[in-house]
This record gives C-alpha cells, structure tokens and sequence, in this order.
DNA sequence: AAGTCGGGGCT
DNA sequence: AGCCCAGACTT
C-alpha cells in the first residue's frame, strides 16, 4: 500500500479506537501534568516500562514538581538513578530543571522550541512532551514509530523522516496525544520487535509486510560491530587511622557512568604486578601489606564487556582530599553502577 | 554520520 | 549469546 494520507488516516481510524481500550493506565496518562510527562519521557529513553516504573516513582515522590527537583542535590537524584542506566540523563534533567526556574520561573515552556531546548530533550521527546502535555499537533519520531511505518508500509531501513512528515499532516485531524501515543502503545503490546503478535493486530488489515508475511524483515538488522572489551582495577583502599573505613571516588562527565561513585580504579591490563600499578597510579601513597584480591565482576554492556578486579589494599600516606571515607553501611546512600552495587551485596 | 552511553528482558 | 528498547549528545 502506498504511503498517503488517505492510507495514513484508515491506519488511525483503526489504531486510536483500539488505543483508547488497550492502553496502559500508565501514571502520567490519567492527569499530563507536564512536569510529570517530562519525567516519563526522561525516564523511559531507551529503557522498558516495566524496568523504569518503580523509577518513576521513587523520583516523582522525592521530587514532586521542578521547584523540589531543581533544589535537589545531584548526588541524591543520582542514588534514585542508580541502575537505570544512561546517567547523562539524570545530570540533563538536573540541568534542565534549573533552568526552568531561571529562565521560565518554574512553568514547564509551552513551546516546542523552547521545550527541545532543554538540556536532555531531544526531537522525540520535546514532540512527546508537546503532545500529550499540550496537545500541541507534532508528530514523534521514534523506533516504534519507524518499526511500525516500515513494517506497514514495507519501507526497507532506514525509514526516512519524510514518514514523520507525513504524520505531521494528519495528525491534527486526531487528537495528539491518542495520535502519538497509540503507536507508542502498539509498539509495546502488539508490533513488538521479535516475534509481534499480528494476530491480535488492529491494522493487520492495512500492514503490507503482514500481508506479505514478511514481518520478520522489518526493521532490516544491523551491522554489528566487534564489541571492545575492558578491564578494570578496583581497590577497596583500607588505611589503618580508619578503621573499617575505605575510599570512594566520584566519576567525571567525560565517559560512562558519569557522576556516580566507585573505588578507586586503575583502567586497562595490568601489565606488572598489581603493587607496582598501583604505586604507578597512586605515588603518594605507600602499600602496607600485600593486595588481598577478592573477587572478580563481569558486566555486559551493550557496546563493551567489561571484566573488574578488586582487591583490598592497605595504605598510608596523604590521600587525596576528594576521595570521601565510607563504612560498610555509609557506602549504601551513594549512587554507584551495577559493577560497584554487586559489590556491596 | 558515526560513536558513545546502561541495564534488563526476550528470543 | 545476541538483539533492542518512549534517544540525546559528542565528535
């Protein structure tokens, strides 16, 4: 079937009925209070309902509105982030809400410029956010929206934003919020990845690759790429003036798990002798006894498989003034990736 | 345009 | 073990 807007609308004349019965009473559908839709859209970029629910509600209840989440330490929103994933995100929504104070004096903007113009919020999500928050007509672009146009229309990848010019046009004919969101929700429930369930489909009667039986073309895979591997050191520094005590050290910005905390790390092989890499690393401080090494993690990322090593280690000498000194239990209110959490369980 | 950034669930 | 998800940002 040719892509137009007659086509176009018979597609929605079927999805939005079957939307308005199946949808998810998800939280921020029942009252888009737009700092709420924000959130969710933040929360849930790249990531599963199911895996970012309980998210949602920790930081919504810890921070109600964008007075409370501007106010917040980054530390502590971090903590609630821990395990999600993409830290950036946190930082961004940290940074936007600031700004919303300053700039918009804490009302979410209500246009779709000034909205994607804040720090996190992309062409996707500032079309989100306009559209259910505001109900303003523009069109999302996302990977359900692209695996459902493909698939409906057999477009071989990529699916090209004419598609999402194309919504753009009719969209105004429905209300947007139902418009974007019904294919958000197809995406989820029905034309799922692998394995859709078309049987139950409410636009079979109009998917070209359904009719084709060419489903599992659609999207077309990707070239996958060697993934990098990496290893890393860890060392749980115990110094004699503090007992039971060890260091952590908060991440930079520049590369994965920015902001978060872990033990102090060398990255890469140990080529040498743990001692002398660590001497390397650390010159100001002195090894008292032999590394005690404890355990080994591994963690698959996407784009990395990383092995880490930890040892303890007993030190003396002038320790940096930015590593913080934790206990056993203290250690629990810093927000840490998977690898350091593991850890501590 | 390509690379980077997490973690979990499904196949 | 591989794939992909309510993408954005950096280079």
């Amino acid at each position: 079937m040719k892509m137009d807007n007659n086509s176009l609308q018979s597609v929605f004349n079927a999805l939005i009925p079957w939307y308005l019965e199946f949808f998810r009473k998800l939280p921020w559908r029942s009252n888009p209070v737009p700092y709420q839709v924000w959130l969710s859209e933040i929360v849930f970029q790249q990531t599963r309902i199911e895996q970012g629910l309980p998210y949602y509600h920790r930081i919504l209840k810890t921070y109600p509105d964008v007075f409370s989440l501007a106010k917040a330490k980054e530390d502590d929103l971090l903590r609630l982030w821990q395990g999600l994933g993409y830290y950036s995100r946190a930082l961004n929504l940290h940074k936007a809400a600031k700004i919303i104070i300053e700039k918009y004096k804490g009302v979410f903007p209500n246009e779709l410029a000034d909205i994607q113009s804040l720090p996190g919020i992309g062409p996707y999500t500032a079309a989100a956010i306009a559209s259910i928050a505001y109900e303003m007509p523009v069109a999302v672009f996302d990977g359900n929206v692209r695996r459902i146009m493909g698939r409906i229309f057999c477009i071989s990848n990529p699916v090209s934003k004419d598609v999402c010019k194309a919504l753009e046009e009719i969209i105004k004919n429905y209300q947007p919020s139902f418009f974007n969101q019904s294919m958000m929700e197809l995406g989820a429930l029905i034309c799922k990845p692998k394995s859709p369930d078309c049987d139950c489909c409410p636009v079979k009667e109009f998917c070209c690759a359904y009719k084709k039986n060419t489903i599992s073309e659609f999207p077309s895979p990707k070239i996958k790429k060697e993934k990098a591997k990496l290893q890393l050191l860890y060392f749980k520094i115990l110094r004699a003036d503090m007992p039971g005590k060890f260091a952590l050290v908060k991440r930079n910005r520049s590369s994965i798990w920015k902001g978060l905390y872990e033990f102090p790390i060398i990255e890469g092989h140990a080529k040498d002798e743990i001692v002398l890499e660590f001497s390397r690393k650390y010159p100001f401080l002195e090894v008292i006894e032999t590394p005690e090494f404890l355990m080994q993690g591994k963690h698959e990322l996407t784009h990395k498989s990383i092995t880490a090593d930890f040892y303890s280690i007993y030190c003396s000498g002038n320790f940096p003034s930015h590593w913080e000194w934790l206990d056993e239990n203290s250690v629990k209110e810093k927000g840490m990736h998977k690898l350091m959490f593991e850890f501590f369980k």
